[in-house]
DNA sequence: AGTTGAACCGAAAGCGTTTTCGGTTGACAC
DNA sequence: GTGTCAACCGAAAACGCTTTCGGTTCAACT
């Protein structure tokens, strides 16, 4: 039963020769319709399908990109990879290209990664994510002339290809909307300053203060790591002030959470006498109590539409500077953001005695 | 600069044939150390690095293999896919491997996609994720005689590679851990059945409660999809039985989450009077209040091994049937499993009012 | 009748490796 | 001096496809 396969067996069936076969199934215009027509039936009919390898040592091309995961600071627990990857992934298979994942275990680590691609060329695209605000990657890239776009943008993307979500203007709205609740004491929650798009949001949060008619206060741009402990640091630090802000900007869910916990541990109640945006929409926000007002992004799009301008670039159908693409993040009205707190004393008082008695606490 | 690339130039350089380098970098022991280490400083010095397409065709080897995301039914917010399958990337890279990101659309997809690398043998082994009880992919891709390990058990993988955590085991544990705090009313709140975790889950549970003694109450076993608010339903539904349950193993953390949200809506503290253990280990479960208890399993090491797995069958190194590994889960008690509450009803009234004056509620 | 030019198709040269099969050395034994 | 056996290396044939370059045919214009 080995029958071997290949266009060989196609050509003697129709008595035609290799050639005629690879470009009747390829398309070629100077194949008549005929040709190709009985050429794809007897494909069919045998189930032929093309050996990739070959395909691609002859061709030149390696139909394939590569996603570059986001270099491991801790755990990987980025709820939104599986959905990036899926996008891209179905987008690519729906052109016949192959999606490959690389994991650089450190910054040299994945310049080797870098290096030895622009030699093998097995793949003919990258995608990386999640850049710094000065993010050396952009420069090798170019001069190792690997087409790539980021998710994200970067102080040296001016000339590349990316696909972002207007963060600075996700904040200002966020920032807008908790004064136009009537907060006038609005603090930020701010990640890591490398990363682009923590500055991003942090100057969101500027510009709508600005917007509002608000002034920054000193102590209340707070900076931290992407976590629950970060968040909760963050948020005690904030509540140690002597004037507390009102209502908190996060830069993500995961810090509003940890910033809910510093809330509740200290006596007030999140959304109450403190109000709080977080960023990400993640679905377990809702069921917080009180449920987390958020900002959501769109994530089912992105890594398709990541994929797509990757392909027109690798095969030269557009420049890299003129995919650049911004995605726009919606507000989800919550519990969490509301008017600030006209204290009446005896509510929080009743409040602060329900939480002691609850059995267990935040564990750090 | 245009320089030829290939084994050509380094042959050149050195007055040998390519065969000659080509063995003597791929370690042939008919060339001499002396020529070997020649070659070896010469492909260095130039940089050299093979075609990986040519290689493959010539060899007939493709060294990569691909994933298979699980299918979408919603959306894929696995919170571990990031750490799996960086876990798999990192140590295929070093054997020179290649991941590949396969996303099936539908089941017919998915067939077609087996069909597709069955024939083209672009990559040389799957790992399958997240079977059924009886999964048809099982025998498909035995006819295909497609290598493949899949991450979790079924009925029709007693002659294939696998890795699984023994979900029954954990389940069992965390009943009996359960029934040792003194709960004699213990509920399970399980996953669609067709998932062969959720079946092992669900036996853990039952055999958990024949081991210390108890019974299985009618109503008790419930089972619902794996996210907020099936969870939340679920655990309504415990509620409005006659003797509802007073602690309830959850098929997830997620599930647990939901369930939560239930127990306090009907004006209980979740770990009061109704304890809860929830499944994944997921870090969010630390920062409610309060804290939920739950098992959780070894993902670091889990994508690197599956991948190991694989390699070692593609290369007929090992049969299948050897490669079956279970892992184990291990129970990390926070806040929501405590003894029986001996009920003195101010406390709980106190505790019922509070909620009700909270801002926001419950969004399904 | 000669020219032009589509429209089709075949021959053959790659693409950059791997791998088989001999062939050439030199050492060592008889 | 013949034979033998390692130890090394080169020639050449794959691997299965793409793509260039002509070549033939036939219709349609001059």
């Amino acid at each position: 039963m080995e029958e071997p396969k290949g266009l060989k067996v196609i050509a003697e069936r129709l008595n035609l020769s290799e050639s005629t076969v690879s470009r009747a199934l390829n398309d070629y215009r100077d194949i008549s319709a005929r040709t190709k027509a009985r050429v794809r039936d007897v494909a069919e009919e045998l189930g032929y399908e093309p050996n990739t390898h070959a395909r691609r040592l002859a061709s030149g091309k390696s139909d394939s990109i590569g996603y570059v995961l986001p270099k491991q600071d801790g755990q990987l627990t980025e709820t939104f990879l599986g959905e990036l990857m899926a996008g891209m992934a179905k987008t690519l298979a729906g052109c016949g290209w192959d999606l490959m994942v690389l994991a650089p275990q450190s910054s040299e680590d994945e310049l080797a990664i870098f290096k030895k691609i622009a030699r093998a060329r097995h793949v003919s695209g990258l995608i990386i994510s999640r850049p710094y605000i000065d993010d050396p990657r952009f420069r090798i890239l170019q001069d190792l002339k690997i087409p790539f776009v980021s998710h994200g943008r970067s102080n040296e993307s001016a000339n590349s290809a990316w696909l972002d979500v207007d963060n600075e203007l996700a904040f200002v709205e966020m920032t807008s909307y908790l004064a136009s609740l009537g907060h006038g004491r609005i603090a930020h929650i701010g990640g890591a300053p490398v990363y682009n798009f923590a500055r991003q949001r942090a100057d969101g949060w500027k510009r709508g203060l600005k917007d509002s008619g608000l002034k920054e206060v000193a102590g209340y741009a707070e900076s931290t790591e992407l976590s629950f402990e970060g968040g909760n640091a963050a948020m005690k630090r904030l509540l140690a002030l002597g004037e507390p802000p009102t209502a908190v900007c996060c830069v993500s869910d995961v810090v509003a959470i940890g910033a809910m916990r510093a809330i509740r541990d200290a006596g007030y109640l999140p959304g109450r006498e403190i109000s709080l945006v977080g960023y990400d929409g993640l679905e377990i926000g809702s069921l917080l109590d009180p449920p987390l007002t958020t900002m959501s992004q769109p994530l089912q799009s992105a890594g398709s539409r990541l994929a797509e301008m990757l392909i027109t670039i690798v095969e030269g159908k557009s420049m890299p500077a003129d995919n650049q693409e911004l995605f726009r993040a919606s507000l989800v009205r919550r519990g969490t953001a509301n008017p600030p707190f006209e204290g009446v004393p005896e509510g929080r008082e009743k409040h602060r005695q329900s939480i002691n008695s609850n059995v267990g606490g935040f564990e750090s």
